[in-house]
RNA sequence: GGGCGUAUAGCUCAGUUGGUUAGAGCGUUACGUUGACAUCGUAGAGGUCACAAGUUCGAAUCUUGUUACGCCCA
């Protein structure tokens, strides 16, 4: 045995085993291993670009307790760990940091100048990670920038294209002005506020009828108006059905249709109908086949070329619209709302303006009102696939369970094919040029798989020139790489675009994906799709949710309420051991409060476990060198006979409960209920009881008698299986009292966190062995304490006589030895009592008091006080 | 507007198929230190389990409704 370590510091068992765990690759996956015992994580790799908050602690120390449970307990765990540095987040840092843009540079050049930004970022992970003691790979660590990465991105397109189901369309796409860029739906957040619902007539062509009177919370959209919209029972539908209206201040004439999905209720149950206001346009366009009126460009500013007075596009006063389109020109979207109202007003076409609360959708990045405009983009087809996306999120088991909903609940709302192509100069390039040979102008061309990783605005397809082909310039949605880390983490997409797909059919689908909630509708959604596209399967088996990390007085943490706690110090104060511990008592799904309360418990805990552990430890440093056989497991120690003492095995027996009840909950996910049950034996049972029993038999000279023996292996056993237990959730504190329990020892295992080190039920004795006696020890010795707490005296203050009655099914033919077996002595010395009688009843006027579960009584009678000698 | 979650001691939370007297930590009160631990120990006080109705021999737990807070979606 190695000597105990006078005091436990944890930034030094820190430092210390995070180098041996790097060194030792020790949590490295292992290919040998039988295939069926694989469990594969698909970690989300963290925007490294982002600032590292408390949040990443929590999420990613949930994963890690299941990791680490699940390698203990005999999995061949593969939890890899990449960063994300491709996204927007990225180019905007190093365009901040280099004082570039990325758009006047070649993208090489650009990536280049990626490669030297990130790293420092990236390091900050690395350390939170590795200082949190996160059981990742390292070996298998990649960035989303490498080649490899952007190479399993672009295979990824391509087997969706071969598949028909990714496909370049122009059809009207959401649109973020502020970026520039074409955005999915899942990229839209709506936001509420306060807008204006105008009331403007439109006169009838002809004259005679009354105009007809609109709701609009987009004047400016007057311009795009293709037709107005009247549900068939509004009053005034029957006349106006087949008319034209003249659109105020531009003079097109608009044909009115009858139309039952106008909300009859809302504004005057009459409504514009433009290119493109929302969702409910683009269907009217196409069910009535509407003229393109394009006003907005692609900046989110009114444009100052349109061709009112063309054939498709007539006004009754070309010039007063020719005037209404320079006016405008060049204005955002929401000053040209200003500015058409302001002109309206004037001219008395505002016939009324509520006050309403409205829903505007806006880019979840730039925060900017979207437009809708058509472009040629790529979409992956979805909206015909959303039975088979919700199958698959039905076959995965999401914990907890009722997260399934938020991802059904997106799937049945989705409006839009998921749109891949970003106008962006970063990221990973959609893989494909188009044709300008004469006679297949426009065609598509892919590079074949073993080309990739290619950009082809400076890459040329096989057999073709620089004058043959226009290279794609937009890139791929960051989600569109993000979706792959299944197939990233098992080398390939599908068979025959694999070279290794071995590999990949032995990990894939992955056992288990942890996240947070808020990326349900993104990152696990598309993981869905894509996994589906490819193979027909479930990504994971498995997904757990994290929720979030909240301020200690349960609001959110946000840099407006000053509230925000680094994790660094966090760490620093408290130590990992502690941080993971306050994650361990948390629930999955359920947001949780950073608690100083429970930062304090754990700080507690460490405390408590050092000390318990230095007590065995301190009664094996007097057993002399060679006296005893190294400890095996209990069950064959027992059965050798060497423990026999009765209080032993019944403590042995709580701990084999314990062992059994921390499995299954882990089995569950319910790492808190794990973390319950080990807390409260270690604390109840061994602490509180077990040890003040024990220590009778601890202290001896020479080589220690059957029941000293008894006594160390005991212990041994305990603090073995103790550490072992809250192993998943303080790594570094359980690794060193390993080390030192084990370190110079012949059955030593190089760590704790060993796969196949967690300790099995089976190795130990029946839960029952001597537990209903045992049991009733505890009950008395409280009562006894009771006592004397009363008295408010010392528990080492003397007894004469302790008198034990027992209260339930009283007996005055019971006795001691049938209660509480044949621990008298353990009990004396415990109580400091020279003898114990069972009495029937207990004598009057002694001091007495009755067990917590009121099953006996006990009275004592203190021995008289010695004087104090000088 | 639709859906989900939460509501238990002063505070933070457990409470696994309904079952004796609803638990833990912090805080609080009293007491206790020469052999693991004062970053401690022992004992005590403290709860109409949000509210209302129902099912049941029995409800914190199941059903329905109400309220408050939070989240997701429209």
């Amino acid at each position: 045995m190695k000597p105990f370590p006078k005091k436990y510091k944890h930034t030094d068992a820190e430092t210390q085993w995070q180098a041996r765990w790097a060194e030792d690759d020790a949590f490295k996956w292992s290919p040998d291993a039988p295939a069926e015992t694989d469990y594969v994580i698909d970690t989300p790799p963290p925007t490294v670009s982002g600032t590292l908050h408390v949040g990443h602690v929590y999420s990613y120390t949930q994963a890690d307790i299941m990791a680490r449970y699940m390698r203990m307990s005999g999995r061949n765990v593969l939890y890899p760990i990449g960063w994300d540095d491709n996204g927007l987040p990225t180019e905007r840092l190093v365009e901040k940091v280099k004082k570039v843009r990325g758009g006047n540079m070649s993208r090489e050049e650009f990536v280049a100048l990626c490669k030297e930004v990130i790293p420092p970022y990236e390091d900050e992970f690395r350390n939170l990670f590795s200082r949190l003691a996160l059981s990742v790979d390292w070996s298998r660590e990649y960035q989303t920038i490498s080649d490899e990465s952007r190479k399993v991105s672009q295979l990824s397109f391509l087997d969706l294209y071969r598949k028909g189901l990714l496909e370049r369309r122009l059809e009207p796409t959401l649109w973020d002005p502020a970026d520039r860029t074409a955005i999915a739906q899942a990229e839209v957040e709506e936001i509420e506020r306060e807008g204006k619902l105008n009331q403007i007539p439109f006169e009838i062509e002809g004259g005679e009828l009354e105009p007809a009177i609109i709701a609009t919370s987009r004047p400016e959209l007057i311009g795009a108006c293709g037709g107005l919209m009247i549900h068939p029972e509004h009053p005034r539908a029957k006349e106006l059905v087949g008319k034209n209206a003249i659109s105020p201040l531009y003079g097109v004439p608009i044909p009115i249709y009858a139309e039952d999905t106008v909300d009859p209720e809302k504004g005057t149950g009459i409504v514009m109908c433009c290119t493109f206001g929302d969702v409910t346009d683009i269907q009217w366009y196409r069910k009535h086949k509407l003229p393109l009126r394009v006003v907005i460009d692609e900046a989110g500013k009114m444009k100052s070329d349109l061709a009112i007075g063309s054939e498709g596009w007539p006004s009754k006063d070309v010039e007063a619209a020719q005037a209404i389109i320079t006016q405008l020109a060049g204005l955002k979207a929401e000053k040209a709302k200003e500015a058409i109202l302001e002109i309206l007003k004037e001219r008395g076409l505002i016939l009324k303006q509520d006050v309403t609360h409205q829903v505007v959708p806006v880019a979840e990045r730039s925060g900017a009102p979207l437009e809708i405009i058509v472009t040629p983009q790529w979409f992956i087809k979805t909206l015909d696939y959303k039975d088979q996306i919700l199958e698959k999120a039905r076959e995965i088991t999401w914990r907890p369970e009722y997260m399934r909903q938020r991802l059904e609940s997106w799937v049945e709302g989705l409006k839009w094919d998921w749109g891949i192509s970003r106008q962006r100069h970063f990221g990973v390039s959609i893989p494909v040029w188009y044709s300008k040979r004469p006679g297949e102008e426009g065609k598509i061309i892919v590079p074949s798989p073993d080309q990739l990783p290619v950009d082809p605005t400076s890459d040329l397809p096989e057999g073709y020139s620089a004058d043959d082909v226009i290279g794609e310039k937009d890139v791929l949605d960051t989600w569109a790489t993000s979706s792959v880390s299944p197939q990233l983490v098992t080398r390939t997409v599908s068979e025959d675009l694999g070279k290794d797909y071995e590999t990949h059919k032995r990990l894939f689908p992955m056992a288990m994906r942890p996240q947070a909630h808020e990326i349900i509708r993104t990152w696990a959604f598309y993981t869905i799709v894509k996994a589906l596209h490819h193979g027909q399967s479930v990504p994971w088996n498995n997904i757990s949710i994290s929720g979030w990390c909240l301020a200690s007085d349960g609001s959110k943490m946000s840099k407006s309420k000053g509230n925000v706690i680094d994790p660094i110090k966090l760490l620093d104060e408290y130590g990992s051991d502690v941080v993971r511990y306050w994650t361990g008592t948390s629930r999955l799904g359920h947001d949780t409060a950073l608690s100083p309360n429970t930062l304090a418990q754990g700080k507690r805990l460490v405390t408590k476990l050092w000390n318990a552990i230095k007590l065995a430890h301190m009664a094996w440093e007097q057993v002399p060198e060679g006296a005893l056989a190294q400890p095996s497991t209990v069950k064959a120690d027992f059965a050798a006979g060497l423990i026999s003492h009765p209080m032993d095995q019944w403590m042995l027996g709580h701990l084999s409960e314990t062992v059994a009840k921390a499995t299954e909950a882990f089995e569950k996910y319910e790492y808190a209920q794990a973390l319950r049950h080990v807390e409260d034996f270690f604390w109840r049972i061994h602490c509180d009881n077990y040890l003040e029993i024990v220590k009778r038999r601890t202290r001896f000279e020479g080589v220690p008698d059957a029941e000293q023996t008894s006594a160390l292996y005991a212990l041994f056993h305990a603090s073995a299986t103790i550490t072992k237990l809250f192993a998943p959730f303080m790594p570094f504190v359980t690794e060193t009292l390993h080390d030192v329990l084990w370190g110079e020892g012949d059955n030593a295992i190089a760590t704790i966190h060993a796969r196949g080190s967690w300790p099995k039920a089976e190795d130990f004795i029946a839960p029952d062995t001597f537990r209903r006696e045992g049991d009733n020890f505890v009950s008395i010795l409280a009562a006894g304490r009771k006592v004397k707490s009363e008295l408010q005296v010392s528990m080492k203050a003397p007894v004469e006589v302790m008198e034990v009655a027992g209260l339930r099914d009283s007996d005055p033919n019971e006795s001691l030895a049938r209660v509480m077996g044949d621990t008298a002595l353990d009990m004396e010395a415990v109580m400091s009592t020279q003898t114990i009688v069972w009495a029937h009843p207990l004598s009057e006027g002694l001091p007495r008091a009755a067990s917590p579960d009121n099953d006996f009584e006990v009275a004592l009678k203190m021995a008289p006080q010695e004087p104090k000698s000088e």
